[in-house]
DNA sequence: GCAATGACGCTCT
DNA sequence: CAGAGCGCCATTG
């Protein structure tokens, strides 16, 4: 069977962040076994359909901001998906990374 | 196979 | 602390 792709390597790390916590897409990409490919995982990320079962509203920027998409503020709405889980943001919608920011540590270390 | 794109990261100013 | 510039890698056309 073929290797999974980097998409799904970026889709199972986003999957075990978990409840209440965020991640940057710099440490999903490490998680991915793709450091450095942090741009591919906002790419995969924006390629995910809205019935996707990933915690995308969980990876934020390592700047512990809500990135954008385009068209109006989805941004908005991850806020919100965050603040439900426990997910404080400032007043400046920034959230403190060294509060909530996890980092999934991979298990296989080679 | 090559060129362009893109929910980014890090460093310097 | 905020803003701007360069570099990164994988997917798509």
């Amino acid at each position: 069977m073929p290797e999974p792709s980097t998409y799904d390597r970026i889709y199972a790390a986003a999957r075990r962040i978990p409840r209440g916590r965020v991640s940057t897409y710099g440490w999903i990409a490490e998680l991915a076994g793709v450091p450095g490919a942090a741009r591919q995982v906002g790419y995969a990320m924006a390629a995910l359909p809205a019935h996707t079962t990933v915690p995308w509203h969980r990876v934020i920027n390592a700047q512990g901001r809500v990135s954008i998409r385009a068209g109006g503020d989805p941004r908005l709405e991850q806020r919100f998906l965050l603040e439900a889980e426990g997910v404080a943001f400032d007043a400046n919608g920034r959230v403190s990374l060294e509060r909530f920011g996890w980092r999934g540590r991979r298990r296989k270390e080679e």
